[in-house]
DNA sequence: CTGAAAGCGCTTACAG
DNA sequence: CTGAAAGCGCTTACAG
C-alpha cells in the first residue's frame, strides 16, 4: 500500500507552469512583480500538484522557522484543566498567525532547553506560562534578544510582551460581593509572601476593604492545596473568631477551608462565606457550591498567539490585562436569602 | 541590549577546529572515520562556540524534520484534566527519541491539517488521540505511508502502531468489587452506541456479571456531562428500581448520577453504590468520594513517545494495552463497612 | 583519515 | 516581467 509518493517540489510546479523556480516563488508568494497570467498558470499548476513549500527550505533561506516553542509547565503547574483551553486558544491564535506551536518539557527554571531551541534554529520565539516575577528564563531570553511573550507579569514587564489576568481585580469583586451581603470580618487564605500573584490577590482583598470603609482583613499565609486550606482555616478562626467572610487565592485552599468549617458543624453560606479564585471544575461541585473567580484562559491563549505575531514583527513590547468574572455560588449566599 | 549573536554554524566550528566542515560533521555525528584526535579537536571547538546544528538544514537535507505532530483533541475531548499528564509524558518521551513535538489544532474529522504539516514537511509522523473506531485520518495516514501511533484502537489496527487503556477490564475490576460488597443488580451508565471506547466498558460489566453468574445490567446511554449524568440516572431508577449498583463510563456521568440520587435522599454507598471512571480530580473530592478507574495516561503517553522511535523507523507496527487501575472510594463503600 | 563538491528546496538580489 | 545564480547550513558519496 502506502502510495508514500515523492512530494512535489518548487522545481515540479515550475516544470509544469513552464516558468523557472524563481517565478514561481515569487508568483505564488506575491513578492516581485509578475505578470497576472503567469501567477495564473503557476497558481494552477501548483493546484494540480498538491504543491506546498517546504517549511525546512523556506526556514533555512529566511532564518526563521514559524514555531514558536512552549515549555510546557512542570506537571500540575497552574491546575490540569486549564491547560486544555489554554493550549487550544494559543494554538488557534498562532495558526492564524502561521505560527505552529512546539511542545518541550520545560524544567524548573532551567534555560536549557530554551538555549537548545535557540540554537538549533528550531522556534523563532517563546510563550512563557507559570513565570515567577524574578524569571531566569526572561533574564535569558532577554539577554539572547529572542522574542517571547509571558503569560504573567514579571520584573522586566515592560521589556517583554505579556498578558496577564487581573488577579487584584478579581477578589476585589468577590470582596465587594460579600460586602453586599453584609459581611464585614474579612479573612483571607493567602499564598506565602513573595508569590506576585498571591499577593496581588491579596491586594485586591485590602484595597476594596478600605474603600468600601471597612475593616483590613485577617490574614493566614499557606502553601497551596486542600489540606494546607483545612489547616490555614483553623488557624483563620483561632487568630480572628468574629471572621464571617474568607477569600482564598485559590480554589484548593477554599476547598479545604470549606471542608473544616463544614466538619466543624458551622453552615458555609448563611454563617460563614467562602471564596476561592480560579472556577476549577471541583469548584461547581461540592457541597455547597464554591463561589470563586473565573480566568479567561481562552482570552490568555488567544492574546498570546495574536501578540506573538506582533513580537516577531520586532514592534515593541506591550501587555495586555484581561478581566476575571466572579462566578457567585452558594457557599456565600446561604443565609440570608 | 538584546545581544543577538550570530548563531555560530558548522563553518565556525571547521575554522576553529582546523578542518573541513565535512569533517566536523562526521566527526559530530560519529559517522564515516574520523581520527580520534580530530573528534576531540572538534568537539572542543563544537564546545567553546556552543555550537549546535541547525535543525532546518539537517531536515532539509536528510528528508527528516524529528518533528512529530498532535492534533488537539476538539476542546474537551477526553476531559481537560488529563491532557496535561498526557502531554507531559508524551513530550518526554519524544524528546528521548529526538523528536519535538509540533501542536496543531486538530479539526472534528478533517485531514486537511495533517496533509498541511505533511505537504510542508513539518513534520515526519503523527499522534492521533481521540481516535474513532472508523477514523478519517487513519485511512489517509496509511494511505498516505505516514507513520504514526494512535490513543485507541481502531477498525485498522493492525496497520498502524497504537496504545490503549484496557477499559473492559478496568470496569470489569469496578463490576467484581462491587459483587463483592454484596451487590447483584447491576445498572450501567453508558454512551450512545457506536463509540468503540464506551461500548468496550459496558462489555466489562455485562462480561464480568456473566462470569459471576449475575443478571445482567439495565443500561441507559447518554451523552456524556455531568447533567446528562442526572437524567440518566433517573431514568435508569424508572427503568430498573431495584437497582444497587450503577457503573458508569466516565466520572462525570457518576458526578451526575451521584448528585441525582444524594438529592433523592438516597444514601450513596450504603444504599447505592456509584462508580465511574477516569478519576478526574473531582473524584476525589466529591461526597462521597467517587470509586472509579484510573487510566495510566502518562504511561500511554511515554509509551506513543517511545513507539513513534520505532514507527520512523518503519518497523511493523505493534500494539500496547496497558492496564487501568480501580480506585475504591466511599460511593462504593457506604454501608457494609 | 580528510577535503572538495554536489545537493536538499527554497528565496532573493541581479541581470537581461 | 522573467531567468540564472548564489546561498541558507547541513550531510553524504566520492576522490585523494
Amino acid at each position: 500500500m502506502a502510495h508514500r509518493e515523492r512530494r512535489s517540489t518548487i522545481r515540479d510546479v515550475g516544470r509544469a507552469a513552464g516558468v523557472s523556480i524563481g517565478t514561481v516563488s515569487k508568483a505564488l508568494n506575491g513578492s516581485g512583480s509578475v505578470s497576472d497570467d503567469t501567477v495564473r498558470k503557476v497558481r494552477e499548476a501548483a493546484d494540480m500538484l498538491g504543491y506546498r513549500p517546504s517549511k525546512a527550505a523556506q526556514g533555512l533561506v529566511g532564518g526563521r522557522s514559524f514555531q514558536v516553542g512552549y515549555g510546557l509547565p512542570v506537571l500540575g503547574g497552574w491546575g490540569n484543566p486549564t491547560l486544555d483551553a489554554f493550549l487550544h486558544a494559543m494554538v488557534g491564535a498562532a495558526g492564524e498567525h502561521g505560527l505552529d506551536i512546539v511542545l518541550f518539557k520545560a524544567e524548573p527554571h532551567g534555560v536549557g532547553p530554551y538555549e537548545d531551541l535557540i540554537k538549533r534554529r528550531v522556534v523563532d520565539a517563546f510563550v512563557l506560562s507559570d513565570t515567577d516575577y524574578e524569571d531566569a528564563r526572561v533574564d535569558f531570553l532577554l539577554e539572547k534578544g529572542v522574542p517571547f511573550a509571558t503569560f504573567g507579569r514579571t520584573a522586566r514587564s515592560e521589556r517583554h510582551y505579556w498578558v496577564d489576568v487581573d488577579g487584584a481585580e478579581g477578589t476585589a469583586q468577590t470582596t465587594r460581593h460579600l460586602a453586599s451581603r453584609g459581611h464585614s470580618r474579612f479573612g483571607v487564605i493567602a499564598w506565602p509572601e513573595g508569590s506576585e500573584t498571591g499577593d496581588l490577590r491579596l491586594t485586591g482583598v485590602t484595597g476594596a476593604l478600605r474603600s468600601l470603609g471597612l475593616p483590613p482583613p485577617s490574614v493566614v499565609r499557606s502553601t497551596n492545596g486542600i489540606e494546607p486550606g483545612r489547616q490555614a482555616m483553623a488557624e483563620l478562626l483561632r487568630i480572628a473568631p468574629a471572621t464571617t467572610a474568607v477569600v482564598c487565592v485559590q480554589d484548593e485552599l477554599a476547598l479545604g477551608a470549606l471542608a473544616y468549617v463544614r466538619s466543624s458543624g458551622i453552615d458555609v453560606g448563611s454563617v460563614m462565606a467562602i471564596a476561592g479564585f480560579d472556577d476549577t471544575p471541583t469548584a461547581s461541585i461540592v457541597d455547597p457550591p464554591l463561589t470563586t473567580v473565573r480566568q479567561p484562559f481562552g482570552a490568555v491563549g488567544s492574546v498570546l498567539g495574536e501578540i506573538l505575531g506582533e513580537a516577531l514583527e520586532g514592534s515593541s513590547p506591550r501587555g495586555v490585562l484581561l478581566e476575571p468574572t466572579l462566578i457567585v455560588r452558594a457557599s456565600t449566599e446561604g443565609g440570608s436569602s
